[in-house]
DNA sequence: ACCTGAACACCGTTCAAGT
DNA sequence: ACCTGAACACCGTTCAAGT
């Protein structure tokens, strides 16, 4: 048992380059820890568990635990694929705000990292670049086109952070729990909630986005007509 | 200085009510942690400190962790003051939306947990019955009520999640801090953000929670029109 | 240039022992 | 009913010692 090991009793960098250690296969060592246990199971000690390495070997090339948070969400932002222009508004934002949510779902339990954190890296700063340029394009001035950005990124990061944190056992179509949660809300004496307790008790991640994303570029469209 | 401390090498309760822990108590004392050192900065040991007491101690009146934060939580969003209703649809969502800001801003760090967690309390339900009751009355149907509803909060939460991290540094009129950022932005090499860099450079919360507050009634309005 | 042993000051949590 | 000592299995991080 001993014997398989990495770790001979021995001290210093291992004989050969049997570790092979970089920022990429820590970053992707790190999602599959999130992916399985959420962003809570992420600590530099099962970090290096999964490489095989010690933990305090990350910090050769991570800059801390905080870091190595920041180096995944940002490898998660430039997985964002951003489609071509068309020309056309609504088509080109849309598409954005869709390409936006794919590394999302792609990894649900990591997505907070990606809505929560301030990141400043270039990675970070491509998606915004798409939608000012889109923006531009369509007439709008750069200071209305940075608080329609905002706008946008917002009610995109609330979307995807109530998606992401519902989960699969809220999303899922689980007849019995769509049941007892509607049981919940028609008990809790609030009367417009106990009226929409149905609705309120389902939940459809796409068509919710879809929703949002709709609604959000009408009232787009809507200020830069009159602007 | 030993004679000072509360504890005094004995075992089990300390003879008298001096320490008089209790759940809101915990809560207090939690969110002084969080408003000096943020949320990371909450643990057992530290809360159980500020109330001269072991933090094995909060288990008495708290599940763990989690329970302590879920708490918080809950503490803030009962905090809401849920103005009366007037009958304009405009103006109550409104009044409703600056009131959903105002524990927020209170406690900025402490903000991302009431934002981020997912809560069935029954004092997380009192502002979702506030927007329902405000929808109704406008004559949407339950449904359409609960989609509104999910839009306005996703816009809301975004937009508060990026004031609160944006956070001091950030937001406030510092002129060197604010060229830097620009400077910065213009270097990127991308068009349209070094373009619009003098905007992104600077953040005023306030002015972008009305922005995007205004923006998500119009949408609403004019959807309701049509409905 | 990069990895690790030793070491430090922390964690959350259980449970039995106390009052 | 509620608090704590003892105990356990964890943390992040520094730094010098190794190759």
């Amino acid at each position: 048992m001993e014997s398989m090991t990495t770790s001979t009793g021995r001290r210093g960098r291992p004989p050969r380059g049997e570790s092979q250690l970089s920022r990429d296969a820590i970053v992707t060592a790190t999602l599959r820890v999130i992916d399985e246990g959420g962003v809570g199971a992420v600590s530099m000690r099962a970090v290096g568990r999964v490489l095989g390495v010690d933990a305090k070997s990350l910090y050769n090339h991570v800059e801390g635990k905080d870091g190595l948070l920041d180096a995944v969400a940002e490898h998660l932002l430039g997985a964002i694929a951003l489609p071509a222009r068309t020309g056309d508004l609504r088509t080109d934002l849309r598409s954005i705000a869709y390409a936006f949510r794919e590394p999302a779902l792609a990894h649900p339990e990591a997505a907070s990292l990606v809505l929560t954190r301030q990141l400043s890296s270039l990675a970070a700063l491509e998606p915004v670049e798409a939608v000012l340029a889109v923006l531009r394009d369509a007439g709008c001035s750069a200071e209305e086109a940075v608080h329609l950005l905002r706008v946008l990124v917002a009610t995109l990061i609330g979307a995807l952070l109530r998606e992401v944190s519902a989960g699969p056992t809220f999303g899922t179509i689980d007849v019995a729990g769509i049941a007892q949660r509607r049981a919940v809300l028609e008990r809790s004496g609030l009367p417009s909630i106990a009226a929409a307790a149905p609705h309120l008790a389902q939940f459809d991640g796409a068509a919710e986005y879809e929703f949002a994303v709709e609604l959000a570029l009408d009232a787009l469209a809507a200020r830069l007509d009159i602007a």
